[in-house]
DNA sequence: AAAATAGTTGACTGATTAGTCTAGACGGGT
DNA sequence: ACCCGTCTAGACTAATCAGTCAACTATTTT
């Protein structure tokens, strides 16, 4: 089997760029083209439409994340400073992409997802499925932060959904206002929300 | 002064529902004119851009709104039961617009908002304004309801905006997933966030 | 070295895009 | 009745769009 290529990456990477910086519709095939150092042959080759390769960038930006996830998320870190340290990744992954191309970015699956959800069954699918993931690791560090008696969370997995919309509501507005300052506080904000003791994180 | 004419609202008109139903990317003024039954020559009579036509129309659209904002929100109505009224109202919307066009939509501000903002700064100035006025009902009916002891909140600015991208979260969450349940509920997700004791509402 | 597989090239199509422009229609004030 | 400001008509441009295709190149297997 002859002639490997790192184009399919190349073309999924520039895509995600695009489209997260910029938007779905704004973004066309031949920006992504040229930004990969492809020709249209070789987009078509690889994905037989927009939209499916913009299903396939955001699964290979969230195989990228997952290892950072799971680290975070890892069971041997008390449970609400999981989510400490996760708010402060995000963060600063942000803060570095704003100082490439001067926007606050927030969440490329609720930008995009949001902006395709009613016409591409494809993508949106592909976000759902994301976003059902991710939140996976929100619901368990709310339940094991329960079991400790951190906060009070008889019910995890909606707590989950609150804690996850609230934060993805909180990055979208950072994105509209194009202010970081929203997502500097976000850990109290959580902490808030959850209703966690103060001091909790530090003191257990 | 000869001839009055409702085309500048009913382009406007047309361009929320397209935009709302669809995305900013995907409507094009050309589908803006067929809808309004205008020409392109009043379409651009009236407005020069298609960004600014989406701005006049997010204005005309934060009007509409306002009057039932202003009765929902009113301080006749005892702080918590505003919420609950406003969140229904939403909810009720929302289904109707479902039964037109089989999908929930969100809400048109945060989607366009969040679609254009890092490339139009017209629009996106004008979802931030009108952003700024929604949540001054949040803040008042929260500052309220701490005056009265229903919750405790020390810092009702705060408060009105974790609740704000808590529900803006839950809005664009059930526009990707196009579903109506995550809203049916969010009366209680509210309370809990505002950290009212259990029936606040009804007893006081 | 030949064959088979994997990937690349770029010109092409036809539709659609935002926006322009000139000519004229309408209707109220005089 | 006529004028003039408000509004409408619709053809036009030049750019851009997603997607197609047949010819071509490079690499590995046999």
């Amino acid at each position: 089997m002859p002639r490997v290529s790192d184009m399919k990456k190349r073309l999924t990477d520039a895509a995600l760029d695009l489209m997260w910086e910029n938007s779905y519709g704004t973004t066309s095939v031949d920006a992504i083209c040229e930004r990969a150092g492809a020709k249209k042959g070789s987009f078509y080759y690889f994905f037989k439409s927009k939209s499916e390769l913009t299903a396939a960038a955001l699964e290979a930006e969230w195989n990228k994340n997952k290892v950072n996830m799971d680290a975070l998320f890892s069971p041997t870190i008390p449970p609400l400073e999981r989510f400490d340290r996760y708010f402060d990744h995000v963060h600063d992954r942000l803060a570095e992409l704003q100082r490439e191309c001067g926007s606050i970015l927030g969440c490329p699956l609720l930008s995009i997802g949001s902006e395709v959800s009613t016409q591409d069954k494809v993508v949106r699918d592909t976000v759902d499925r994301i976003f059902d993931r991710k939140i996976k690791y929100f619901e368990s560090a709310i339940r094991d932060a329960h079991a400790q008696g951190l906060i009070d969370a008889p019910d995890p997995q909606a707590k989950a959904k609150t804690l996850f919309a609230c934060y993805h509501g909180t990055l979208a507005q950072a994105r509209i206002q194009n202010d970081l300052e929203l997502l500097r506080n976000f850990k109290e904000i959580a902490m808030d929300v959850l209703g966690a003791k103060p001091a909790a994180t530090a003191s257990s």
